[in-house]
DNA sequence: CTGTTAGCGCGTTCAC
DNA sequence: GTGAACGCGCTAACAG
């Protein structure tokens, strides 16, 4: 029993192949008598009859088919595909998975994927403040549609979409001043020594809060790779102290810090993180207390997004940048 | 500038389509000089040619593209996606995302990709012990190759990839056993009252390295909704205690328990867990020893398999279970 | 042995 | 509402 075609679904229901075509595509301006449509339908339903997408696609050449691209060890990458996903069911497109590889011109070979499989558009989950110009620039002059996900924050002339960082540690220093009535240290994680645009822009926020609440700042950079540096911190603040961190990694260096001191987190020590990469905020004990980085409606923007783009039914003249707010996600470090 | 076709390199390169196309196949029977194919090589280089996937796989009725379903709220998939994604890219395949969204039909909906986007296999990450027989009947009435990841443990009519249970509990004991000289309790956690298969075997594995032990096994089920049980559990206990837990909830409540009672994990108690699903057992406050299921490789074993089906290289009589063992994976809690 | 010709697969689109 | 051309690469049959 072969796979029925769309000159099956004809025959059986004596119209031509490109009645059955335009039902299927609303084509505009086409009109059909209603019982020619119920005829059509039914055969189809009757056949258990799918169009072929390789067909379609290399007619329109367009594959209804959109690639997703970043690190794959990330779970927060899975909430932007996640996202994404759902989207572009209900739109009606599929979803390619390519994961960062650590190849150089690994990048480079997703736009030949846009002549390969014809795929209609590109989104990417960067690194926050992520910019790869020349890329941006190929991806732009091949007329790939691309959106990437907390990429590209400065870049006019590229698609993404953002949380606003700033505004994370506002939520963050305004919940912990309800809780405790304590102006918060705060403690800056880094890998690298240059300071990124998302960490730019917590520091800058957090300077400014203090200084609205007439409390001089106290900031402490860390080094992930000396948290002894962060015991003596500790010993000398006077309790109950309050502390936010910019990142995962630094709250769970102050967690082991304080048990090593004897010190209670949520009695003795407050903390709280701007974040919650690692996915672990509340399987720590006590659990921790953060500002959450939507990433499922981030992807789900993405990819709306790109779809719009991939169709042209975005105007000129939207905003290149999609802003999506921060979460409150209180646990019982605060 | 139009996108080059092989109709274009076969002009610049002197030759016929049928040329082209036999070179990029190596399609067997077929020999051409030297000269000639260095010519179409060169032809492609420069004009930057690919061929249109969805023209290919509209002639060959494949369209080198698997699809891979599973929960995208959970991190294990990600693993998974990781691993099947890398064996796909080395074999030339790609893989399109289908996460489970909760509608009734929508595994049955996977099927009708194989007649739409005519994909040549299907993966999915199915929660331990899965089987959905009706559902697996389907997919081989239709064809269309098939391995789960982690379902179907005992049907030989479903090719699944499975880690042995039983041997990381006697992994995890054997390596108690060794640092402490102490034979654990068992802790189970369950969400819901039936015993599922990998518990099952979890359970025999550590009722039998007792007996050979000559240790009398200790096991307390353990409801994931009433944590108070196990406070009074780890009161009782004579100190130093060494616990084995089924799953990461559970060491995790033993965590906050422990707390709860003034227990220095790592000294007065010690903790392993059988897995690492929420992938925090390196961010608990001592981190948590465990034995790691390698999902990674997994997700790699699976998609190898499905490919291999898919290209008809799979002898008849391979196993229907590919068995990957189990990682010790050690931390501060024992 | 090397290479060509012609037809096919299936849905879309445009002139009639 | 129809007929016919079209998109692009593959492959069987065939010729030099």
């Amino acid at each position: 029993m072969k796979r029925p075609t769309s000159q099956d679904v004809a025959l059986l229901a004596g119209v031509s192949r490109a009645v059955v075509s335009a039902i299927l595509n609303r084509t505009p301006g086409i009109r059909v008598s209603p019982e020619k449509r119920q005829a059509v339908m039914d055969a189809i339903a009757q056949l258990g009859y799918r169009v072929d997408a390789q067909a379609r696609g290399m007619r329109t050449g367009r594959s209804r088919t959109i690639a997703a691209y970043g690190n794959l060890d990330n779970p927060m990458f899975l909430q932007v595909l996640q996202g994404a996903q759902q989207t572009c069911m209900q739109a009606g497109y599929h979803l390619l998975l390519y994961g960062k590889g650590g190849h150089p011109g690994e990048k480079e070979e997703l736009l030949a994927l846009y002549q390969e499989r014809r795929i209609d558009g590109l989104l990417t989950k960067d690194a926050t403040g992520f910019a790869d110009e020349a890329f941006a620039a190929m991806v732009h002059e091949a007329g790939l549609p691309f959106v990437s996900v907390e990429g590209y924050p400065e870049s006019e002339q590229v698609q993404s979409v953002l949380m606003d960082y700033g505004e994370s540690i506002r939520m963050a220093l305004d919940y912990m001043w309800r809780q405790t009535g304590l102006s918060p240290i705060y403690i800056a994680a880094y890998e690298s020594d240059t300071v990124k645009w998302g960490d730019r822009h917590r520091l800058e926020a957090y300077e400014r809060w203090m200084a609205e609440h007439g409390s001089p700042p106290r900031i402490f950079r860390l080094n992930v790779a000396e948290p002894e540096a962060l015991r003596e911190l500790l010993a000398e603040l006077p309790g109950p102290a309050a502390v936010l961190c910019n990142w995962f990694a630094a709250s769970n260096m102050v967690y082991r810090a304080a048990a090593g001191l004897g010190l209670a987190v949520g009695r003795d020590l407050f903390i709280m993180s701007a974040d919650n990469t690692a996915q672990a905020n509340r399987y720590m004990v006590p659990s921790l207390s953060s500002i959450e980085v939507p990433y499922v409606k981030m992807g789900a923007a993405a990819a709306e997004r790109v779809i719009r783009l991939a169709e042209g039914k975005e105007p000129e003249d939207v905003p290149a940048k999609i802003w999506i707010p921060p979460q409150l996600a209180p646990g019982e470090s605060v």
